[in-house]
DNA sequence: CGACGGAGGTGTACGGCGTACACCTCCGCT
DNA sequence: AGCGGAGGTGTACGCCGTACACCTCCGTCG
């Protein structure tokens, strides 16, 4: 299997078609089916190969994130930053929907990948482009992190900064050059309280009770005005 | 070790002793240190003898969330419904980080377990009690689901109703017997459109935008009102 | 009092997992 | 012609969950 026609050699393995493998093998199997070793032999290969090419099953897993990631497709454009963020949502649920095992195990990473990072950077330019403050898109972000991805409570996990500030420093530019959105709200929202520049400055406890108090609020609302939702659904 | 002092024999297991280890050993070591051996050794006994406690490791599993949610404690009866909801979510949030594991965990049950349950069960209470109809009820529980545990999107996979309507029927009454309200939402929110009763009835892509649109709607309003938190946190 | 049955703890063993490490093969260079 | 390195192989190790047969000890009942 997998040898071409001609008796010729085995097409050669590569990072994306181990990848593309895995994400199929999930979709059909489950992803507690998927191992290094079911995905090998569903590449005709032994277990061993894989790890040429990935280094090992948490970083195939990163991998076939943003796989996923990369099926939503660009923004498209519409009217104002309400339909643009709500498409774009939308966009990522039906990715996730079509792939089962993607939101669980988009949640169990312990970091953000580059596919979800890019993605989030898209959505707070959209925020952005809309005229909302970097503070109020902040907010709205962890807000909304549940139906972007579904992720519980902080979006990740932050990364212990570095205690050299010049070392931060560096780091932050490094990462607007491809995150310009993520750096400016990060920034913007920690900076206030304690200058603190990134991850850690932004107090999930606000950000939670931010969130609970949007919906509740919206619910209170509805309820007074004799919200049924046989009248809209 | 757990043998007591006058040199008799070792304090039994039980399944509370076994579920209350392995919540402290999760606590101190992690979830993915949690193994059925490492937890054996830990109360001093050899692996197999935990299986005439729990019947495997995911049923280990449930019981240790729901010795979470029994932390959570009774519900405060605060003044009006919004009030006790909002301090209900928030004690189940302070539960669930001083168990860091929890969260990852809760999100992982293929099913519901009855401390689940029972907790939600709790919560539909609060609103019905603050007047709000079944329907609007049943919306923001979904809304609020992301709040309340984290789950992502279904609250559960529904299981598959059985086909026999006597039997769903029978099983809907005994199901009442311990969750009155969510009986009471299922069948409500789901009788309207197509006549089954429970799970499978509601749509759940309309639940997932009518939650989006509340936090939307929500942000739009506060970015209308020139909101910023540094006057309200 | 003695036999017994069952609850609870033990020992061994199996199949699966991720992956370290040494190896071999074969292609493209010089 | 020879070499080096990328990519695939084989073997092995230490974990995991748990099936199954066993043993031990206590409470019950004849």
């Amino acid at each position: 299997m997998t040898r071409q026609a001609d008796g010729g050699r085995r097409t050669p393995l590569s990072r994306d078609r181990v990848l593309r493998t895995a994400v199929a093998l999930a979709d059909r199997s489950g992803i507690d089916a998927l191992s290094m070793r079911s995905l090998a032999q569903e590449l005709g290969v032994v277990p061993m190969a894989l790890y040429k090419h990935v280094a090992n099953k948490e970083q195939l897993l990163d991998g076939m994130v943003d796989v996923v990631v990369g099926e939503i497709g660009p923004p498209d454009g519409g009217d104002g930053w309400k339909d643009a963020v709500r498409g774009r949502i939308l966009a990522t649920r039906h990715a996730l929907l079509r792939h089962p095992w993607a939101a669980r195990v988009v949640e169990s990473r312990p970091g953000p990948t580059p596919g979800t990072l890019g993605h989030l950077d898209s959505l707070i330019g959209m925020f952005r482009a809309g005229g909302l403050s970097a503070d109020l898109t902040h907010h709205a972000m962890h807000a909304l992190g549940g139906r972007v991805w579904g992720f519980t409570q902080e979006l990740f996990p932050a990364p212990p900064p570095s205690a050299d500030p010049e070392v931060r420093a560096a780091v932050l530019r490094e990462a607007a050059v491809h995150y310009p959105h993520i750096v400016e709200i990060a920034t913007a929202g920690a900076a206030h309280d304690d200058g603190s520049v990134v991850g850690g400055g932004c107090d999930d406890r606000f950000e939670f009770e931010f969130a609970l108090d949007l919906l509740l609020d919206g619910i209170e609302r509805l309820h007074r005005q004799g919200w049924s939702s046989a009248r809209h659904g």
